[in-house]
DNA sequence: TACGTGACTTTCG
DNA sequence: TCGAAAGCCACGT
């Protein structure tokens, strides 16, 4: 009956609800992850589409300079999610992926 | 049903 | 070393 439905999405939810807590991704190791390792647009665009009470901490999940993509308040979001983590930011705002990167 | 857009990354010139 | 374009998949109109 609940036939694993491999889609490109389902493991995209399997591999973010997979990073441990005080780590991160980026959206290509997500891609890479999910089998594609050139789709990590798609990546950010499935993300922005979580539909809420999703549970799945999309916050540790940065760009591949290891700082925050989202526009505004979202951007105070995940950072303070974060930084709630134990996770550091830089002078820049980003985050010291030779530290905290889950995967390499 | 088909086309356009989007939280990015990688490669080529 | 810098700039531009392609690739990827799902969702909305």
């Amino acid at each position: 009956m609940n036939e694993p439905i491999d889609t490109f999405r389902q493991r995209v939810f399997q591999i973010v609800d997979a990073i441990p807590r005080g780590r991160i991704a980026t959206y290509g190791d997500v891609a890479r992850l999910a089998g594609s390792p050139r789709a990590a647009r798609q990546v950010g665009g499935i993300l922005s589409r979580l539909p809420a009470g999703s549970r799945l901490p999309w916050h540790r999940v940065v760009n591949r300079l290891g700082g925050i993509s989202l526009p505004g308040e979202d951007f105070i979001r995940q950072k303070t999610a974060l930084e709630a983590e134990g996770v550091e930011f830089g002078p820049e705002g980003k985050i010291d992926l030779s530290r905290y990167r889950w995967v390499w």
